[in-house]
DNA sequence: CGTATTTCCAACTACATCGCTGGGGATGCC
DNA sequence: GGCATCCCCAGCGATGTAGTTGGAAATACG
């Protein structure tokens, strides 16, 4: 798969919470492991990356959790991506020095960049509509 | 990085290999080995599974090495990628059955496609090409 | 104030993968 | 036969991933 187990946990969380995010919606870290059958004690660490990059506001104490700090439309992807892949900037090893290592290398910095390109042009709202969307055809099923 | 060393260490021999297919070109591990600064135990591996899908061939015995199996413009990257990443196509894990997590899966196909493509749109020979372009204005500066 | 609830912080384990090394064996030229 | 070269596969150390655990701090509520 594309993603770690870590950073598709933090999108479905994110997903979850932009649903609501109209009401200005909280979820607890045990209400959103138990809905996407997820251990929530390892969750905890996702939400609080999260947190950490300004995606999140947490509030402590009972009656707490978790809320959006952007409305979904201000929060890119490509800005999860990073927060919780975590700092594995350093992982571009100083490439050998090859004519043949530098065109590899070119061709490395192409698929990042499409790669990139996507995640910064999806936003938590493209990812909300889209389950909207999906959502509304399992309706028409029941019907 | 986008590629495994592994990957890396493949791509580069394959160049340096398509370098001289006009000429029937064949090239030992150790000579590539040595002259891209890699491992020659390690890039036997790589090679071999080359050979195994059919891109490289090779000879045995003195004077043996490893050559092209076809012409360099008949080889997709994407090929070799496969070939060299080995048999991860069961990576795909059962993504949970949620909403939320098929849009993440349906983001994941987008981003692999994305990939994909460069891959499939990309022959040893355009890389070669890219290899000889950049040679060339190397000359020049020294001119 | 006390307690229950919830987030916060940090360490720890189990397992897989990655990059690499080593030991022989098979093949084939001389 | 002897040497060069590819072939197969086993293992090893370091790193990363997924998940667990133990407890400290904040805060709502009675």
């Amino acid at each position: 798969m594309a993603f770690s187990a870590k950073t598709e946990y933090g999108l479905v969380s994110l997903l979850e919470l932009a649903a609501i995010h109209p009401q200005g919606g909280v979820l607890q870290v045990a209400e959103i492991a138990a809905r996407q059958g997820i251990p929530d004690r390892y969750l905890e660490q996702m939400l609080t990356s999260l947190r950490r990059g300004q995606i999140l506001r947490s509030i402590r104490g009972p009656r707490g959790g978790y809320q959006l700090a952007r409305p979904p439309a201000e929060i890119r992807i490509a800005e999860v991506v990073v927060c919780l892949e975590g700092e594995l900037a350093s992982r571009g090893t100083a490439a050998r020095q090859s004519p043949e290592f530098e065109v590899i290398g070119g061709l490395e910095g192409r698929l990042e960049q499409a790669r990139q390109a996507i995640l910064e042009g999806t936003s938590l709202q493209d990812l909300l509509d889209e389950r909207d969307q999906r959502l509304q055809s399992q309706v028409m099923y029941f019907i």
